[in-house]
RNA sequence: GGCCCCAUCGUCUAGUCAGGUCCAGGACACCGGAUUUUCGAUCCGGCAACGCGGGUUCGAAUCCCGCUGGGGUCACCA
């Protein structure tokens, strides 16, 4: 097998889209599997504004999930420019080319025309052609008019009439026909001499050596085009490899940002939307510039693991054998296999990102989550910044005890709520922990039910007592304290814990009981609970 | 509508190319049990699929034909 490259283009939309982070990821893989490279080439032929904000979310994707480019923007290469804007000359030769061999023409035509033409056919149920008037012109008509600056665009000429068929070798879906004469004369070049995806495409597969095409089937219908194109200009095809697109939960359809509205109602991509209302308030993100769930932002800034959104893309139309589903990414890497990917479109399942997620999460070092964890409690400003400097000043919800709370206080933390983390973010659910005694909101109806229901309240006070008191405040010895307690008012050891609970965190449920006394320490646990007995 | 693709549990999939070992395997979700001060986590167990109809064959999820269903794409977007 000769070198292998592959690529991914990206149009600068500003967003990097998950199922196009898929594309690019087999496309890394395959690269990766075989030796080869892999090249990102930014296909901006359609020119955009502010490039830079349109790129920045992109680069930031591929760098979060740590797929770099062997060639492409910033690290450059030998078959550069990587933008397309930027290599018109290649594109403007290979037209010419074309329009010497009599293999395209230049169209005349205004476009009101040609959609005239194509609104004609559709009334008249018949296959759409554009119609060649141009091609009538005498070449001299043809020079005069195109040096006297007379708008058109040039059409790549396709075979028409001939009845002819031509085959894909696909190396995913096999050989696939395509009655290539009845398919219209594609537009290569725009009047302004800007050249169209497709032929931009072909020119610069080439000339970046390009040896398999591995993107999604939607683009199935463009390959008979560039399959021809490659052909009128001499090259060696590369291999086209058709994945799957990939669908919305639970459905066949495209996963697309425009059906976000309906996604919202989807049972299961709801959870995507839930965990972004929990988590994105309290990191003081506007709600009009909330990521959503079909960009790979979203799973970033929600905390998921670069290494679990690879493992869960990757079994989007792969898999290793009949039951390997947990991959690193090395293990991807080595097993990686284009006769391994399926034809049909497959879902993205919420689900079963999160079991992976999970999975991953739990394999973590104490280490790896407090620093997973940091930002999040510094920018809901539950702990310093690096500095040591809370980035806002807010009197209110700033714990003055906490301002210089060290990285240990973090790392008990974790120790306390461990695997009730399944995102970073999901460390937020757990502020009640860090804010101060007077801070925290209590849940009403578990303080109701309680705290305020007799004989709760004389058991907390009774209790408080013992706390007071206690010589040790670790969690074996507090166990012991309100075991010897319950004891000895001979009532049930729930009937206190829960008060205790609810009085100390405002929450009906929570990570063991003592254990979060502990990680409290006495003087907060008397403030809390001093609290709640003051609003009964 | 034209062209093209696809079709196994609710979901992601293995098995299809080289027909029997598949009354179809794994995972997620779901349900039940164990454990537990709560929630969660964990461990056990369970439910659940070859779209339909014809062939070919001793034998078909696997091969052939038809149907049905789902989807992609039809721009001077990419």
């Amino acid at each position: 097998m000769p070198a292998v490259r592959t690529r991914f283009a990206p149009s600068p939309t500003g967003y990097m889209h998950i199922g196009g982070m898929r594309t690019a990821l087999f496309n890394w893989l395959f690269a990766r599997r075989h030796g080869g490279q892999f090249i990102l080439r930014i296909d901006d032929t359609d020119r955009v504004r502010n490039i830079d904000e349109a790129l920045a979310p992109i680069f930031r994707a591929f760098q979060w999930l740590d797929l770099m480019w062997d060639e492409g923007p910033d690290v450059g290469g030998p078959h550069g420019p990587y933008f397309q804007s930027q290599r018109f000359d290649h594109y403007h030769n290979a037209m010419v080319a074309l329009l010497a061999a009599r293999k395209a023409f230049r169209d005349f035509d205004p476009p009101e025309r040609a959609k005239a033409d194509r609104e004609a056919a559709e009334r008249e149920q018949r296959t759409y052609l554009n119609v060649r008037r141009s091609l009538e012109l005498s070449p001299d008509e043809v020079a005069r008019r195109a040096e006297a600056g007379e708008p058109h665009v040039v059409r790549f000429l396709m075979p028409r009439g001939e009845g002819r068929m031509l085959t894909i070798d696909d190396a995913i879906l096999g050989p696939v026909e395509f009655h290539v004469s009845n398919m219209p004369d594609p537009v290569i070049m725009r009047g302004d001499g800007s050249p169209l995806y497709n032929f931009a495409t072909v020119v610069d597969d080439e000339l970046m050596e390009i040896s398999h095409v591995i993107r999604a089937q939607e683009h199935l219908s463009n390959t008979p085009i560039q399959a021809l194109l490659h052909e009128a200009l001499g090259h060696v095809p590369p291999v086209f490899a058709h994945i799957p697109y990939v669908a919305a939960p639970g459905s066949k359809e495209k996963l697309s940002k425009r059906k976000l509205d309906k996604y919202q109602k989807n049972p299961l991509f709801q959870k995507m939307f839930e965990q972004a209302d929990r988590i994105f308030p309290k990191l003081g993100i506007p709600e009009n510039e909330r990521p959503d769930p079909v960009m790979v932002e979203y799973y970033e800034r929600i905390g998921y693991l670069p290494v679990a959104v690879i493992n869960a893309l990757a079994r989007i139309g792969w898999s290793l054998d009949d039951k390997t589903d947990i991959m690193d990414r090395d293990t991807i890497v080595a097993n990686f296999d284009l006769g391994r990917v399926i034809k049909s479109p497959a879902g993205f399942d919420p689900d079963k990102l999160d079991s992976f997620q999970q999975h991953w999460m739990g394999r973590l070092a104490i280490e790896e989550k407090v620093a997973g964890v940091l930002p999040y409690l510094v920018a809901a400003r539950l702990a310093p910044d690096s500095s040591g400097q809370w980035t806002v000043d807010s009197g209110e919800t700033r714990d003055p005890a906490a301002v210089h709370r060290p990285r240990s206080t973090v790392h008990s933390l974790l120790t306390l709520i461990g695997k009730r983390i399944k995102v970073f973010g999901d460390v937020l659910d757990f502020d009640y922990l860090l804010l101060p005694d007077d801070g925290f909101a209590y849940d009403e109806t578990a303080f109701d039910k309680r705290v305020r229901k007799e004989p709760a309240p004389e058991l907390l006070r009774g209790f408080r007592e013992r706390l007071a008191a206690a010589e040790a405040f670790d969690a074996a010895s507090l166990e012991a304290l309100m075991k010897a307690f319950v004891e000895e008012r001979r009532v049930k050891l729930g009937d206190i814990i829960h008060a205790v609970r609810v009085a100390v965190t405002g929450q009906a449920t929570g990570p063991g009981m003592f254990e979060t006394l502990e990680f409290l320490g006495r003087d907060k646990c008397l403030a809390r609970i001093d609290r709640a007995l003051a609003r009964l």
